[in-house]
DNA sequence: TTGATGCTACTACTAAACTAGTAGAAACTG
DNA sequence: CAGTTTCTACTAGTTTAGTAGTAGCATCAA
């Protein structure tokens, strides 16, 4: 999926050139992969270019990315904190990460106070996170 | 897993007996699950009570976690800060949380600094990490 | 010592993911 | 139009995870 995300849309061929040569499948397994995407509605087809299709992510990186953290943090609790902890151990998150985070908290935090007096748009699914 | 963390160490019978009256599988099944990790190495038969075998696992639970969290991140660029934007959005995370990471920060940086100064013991692997 | 009970070890089946090959249609090239 | 290239659609083998059944040995209680 990551290549097809950063690609926008691309075909079976052009996906598969975009994958780092070492470990690079082959063309028809590239294109079982994006069929099978295709049954589970991960992708679709956009148009056809000459005989090829082109094909499209339906869901975006981002909303990918947060289901699989939510379906982490539920095998170990639904707690976030000790995901954090390691993510501090590690090196991966500076001090200036956590500031950030922490305004975008307080926005958050306003946001959800006076949802319709600042209406900041993009948090339409704050509160629709999967079951 | 996550009922013999809890257990410490147990035989199939009391893993079984441990998991959620709600699907709970068949004995042979944990058994099965049980062999298999134990094939990779992820628990290992400690002792024999009478003619059961006591398995304990060989891996923490946090480093099995920690594994995890790394291979997302991987898939992700290896960047956590969409990650914590996430958790902070689902509110996961609260300002509270944001601080303890903070004094975590401060810690683990006063440890890198002066390693051997104040041997604070307790990060044996924080150079540790994965490939 | 014998029957009941519990556990092991092995086998089996299904579904899903990963990998890739093949036949034949479509489209480009000259 | 005929040959070449490029796709598609279909098929297929291997792994891994999930679920569970069965045969037989070990153990224990009477």
């Amino acid at each position: 999926m990551n290549a097809l995300w950063d690609l926008g849309a691309a075909s079976v061929r052009e996906i598969q050139e975009a994958l780092p040569e070492v470990k690079r499948p082959a063309y028809t397994t590239v294109q079982t992969i994006i069929y099978r995407l295709e049954e589970k509605g991960a992708v679709r087809r956009a148009k056809k270019i000459g005989n090829a299709h082109v094909f499209e992510p339906t869901v975006t990186r981002k909303s990918a990315y947060r289901r699989l953290v939510d379906e982490l943090l539920d095998h170990f609790g639904g707690s976030a904190q000790p995901l954090m902890s390691h993510l501090v151990e590690a090196g991966k998150l500076s001090l200036q990460d956590l500031r950030t985070l922490e305004a975008e908290l307080a926005r958050v935090e306003e946001a959800e106070g006076a949802a319709n007096k600042h209406p900041r748009g993009n948090r339409t699914d704050l509160k629709g996170r999967r079951a």
